[in-house]
DNA sequence: TATGAATGAGCTTTCATTCAT
DNA sequence: CATGAATGAAAGCTCATTCAT
């Protein structure tokens, strides 16, 4: 029984189905059921398994786009680390499941991932130290932990508290970013 | 059709049960099966069901020596609210479980759980800004959300790499707790 | 751990699980949870079963009231065949489950019980086929088969139609669909 | 892992599981484990509830063809009120879950096919009162209370019993307990 | 003899994954 | 290549029944 109206190029699958995994793990959380991703991409079980094997690769591919958005912004030369903070808080609070996902490391795909996040925030970190908003002993590895936390106690939040819990949390940590005065 | 394995007095298997989640949800998380537990113990599901009749139930109970060992501690003169961030530190990361539950706000019994622990917290914060160990405006929400971070970032790390997370973690928040000088 | 409040006579167990049955499955119906009536007669489990071996005994016993109401009334030399419907009609109502009992006739002990009641009905037939108000050629299996009716559709029905529904069948039984010649 | 015991086209499933179903709740009733439905089909658990997220959608699927039976009845200009009674008397003896099902106006869906047999009963029941064969004061809903009483009988007797008892109860029905006057 | 904790089979339901079409 | 029906292994939970105390 071949279905008439699909004759569209087999690319097009892909694309919906990363949109609706943004979607779908924004909504439901990263262990969402996939069935869900791929019903709401109007596509089928099984392409939803040719295009992303697993969960993970599912995952990088919705959140592929947030990382961009953080390459975009430390493009700019007049972007701080500040704001690289906030976009990563922004985008923790839109889907909690993009940091539950970077902290999954056990996976190398992931790690990667971080690993390119934490390079980002890198290139902003000695500017925001010459500046003298940050201690000079602090290093990217912190700046990345330090978005890591937030995002881990909002997504072990309520919907309703988690921005509040990750300002608090940003109060704390920046208090321990700064130096002393 | 008498059991020739089990010679143990019934009473017990509430006891063992308890044991047994502390060891699967600190193995597999705070949503491991329920099974696995019964399994463990080595008693029915019935029985799991009769002494826990939910998830949260069983956590609290499997738990509750955490928060009753931080109480002897808070009731020890000379101990410090120091004393009070290493312990449930350890208890986290032999655990992250404990963290995940106390995390889980929505259940009003878990919410107690957590306002007694930062209780806990605040008797031992006035001695530490007298001793100038931390700012005056930290507040035992403060605290407590401190080691919630920690717990949460180390629930979100490789089993390896937990102590090595908690204690970056740790510096950073510290700094963030003390006063400039 | 022997309980000291209780050495009262072992026979007060069984009559109070004879009225926590008839509660019970009033409530719940007859396939309610035979633990719901140990419970409630405040009785343990093994004494249900030293007492009733299984549910039928215990629905025996529970409308045994039932079927002695219908004795008492049927001895009354000035009740008649629709007071006794009536009897059993209210009966029902109260507990469809009491009709769903005496409808297993599956099991012996019960169809002893239909029959003890279909004899009653039949001491109170030939009255009312001399006062012109039956049809001479109505059986008592006729009868009882009419109160089982009535039974069977309120069990059938929602509880808050169920008086209507009775009463429409009772309707329709003592009329007739077909009209008078 | 390809099952050398499947070569069914696909679809039959849902063809199989409706049989299926027939089958069990006339053997088991209405209240047959949905497990043994699968079972008898021939099919997964998870294929039951592909087709047929609960219990009524089956029962409705399983009974629809009785229904439509009634309808081919009634649609034929030479089919009377009694072929009616008839057909639906047989279908109840066939299956008492069909009678069983029906009465369960708790749920719209099959509210929806109650109210569509009484329509279809109500078709008929003009000619019927024509022919003298009605009293002129019976109404649709005593036509549909009539069925349901005997299949609510027929499916509390034992299966040996129920044509004879169904049999009684048509008689009942038909001429009522009062005499003619 | 009474208790009620314990058992474990069994039910409903969900979901990752496969595979015929 | 895409589809989506089918699978079946769990998971949560209930309850009749047994049996140590």
């Amino acid at each position: 029984m071949p279905d008439p109206r699909r004759d569209v190029p087999p690319a097009e699958n892909r694309a919906a189905l990363v949109v609706a995994a943004r979607e779908v793990f924004a909504d439901q959380g990263i262990d969402a059921p996939l069935r869900a991703v791929a019903r709401r991409a109007g596509v089928g079980q099984g392409s939803l398994y040719r295009h992303f094997p697993d969960r993970v690769s599912l995952a990088l591919a919705a959140f592929e786009e947030n990382v961009a958005a953080l390459e975009r912004l430390v493009a700019d030369p007049g972007s701080t680390l500040a704001d690289c903070f906030d976009l990563l808080t922004e985008q923790s609070l839109a889907a909690v499941a993009f940091i539950a996902m970077l902290n999954d490391l056990e996976d190398p795909r992931i790690a990667v991932q971080g690993e390119r996040v934490e390079e980002l925030l890198a290139q902003k970190l000695p500017g925001a130290q010459r500046a003298g908003l940050v201690r000079p002993d602090v290093s990217p590895a912190d700046c990345f932990l330090a978005v890591a936390m937030v995002g881990a106690i909002a997504s072990q939040s309520l919907v309703a508290d988690r921005r509040v819990r990750a300002e608090q949390a940003w109060r704390l940590l920046r208090r321990g970013l700064a130096p002393e005065r």
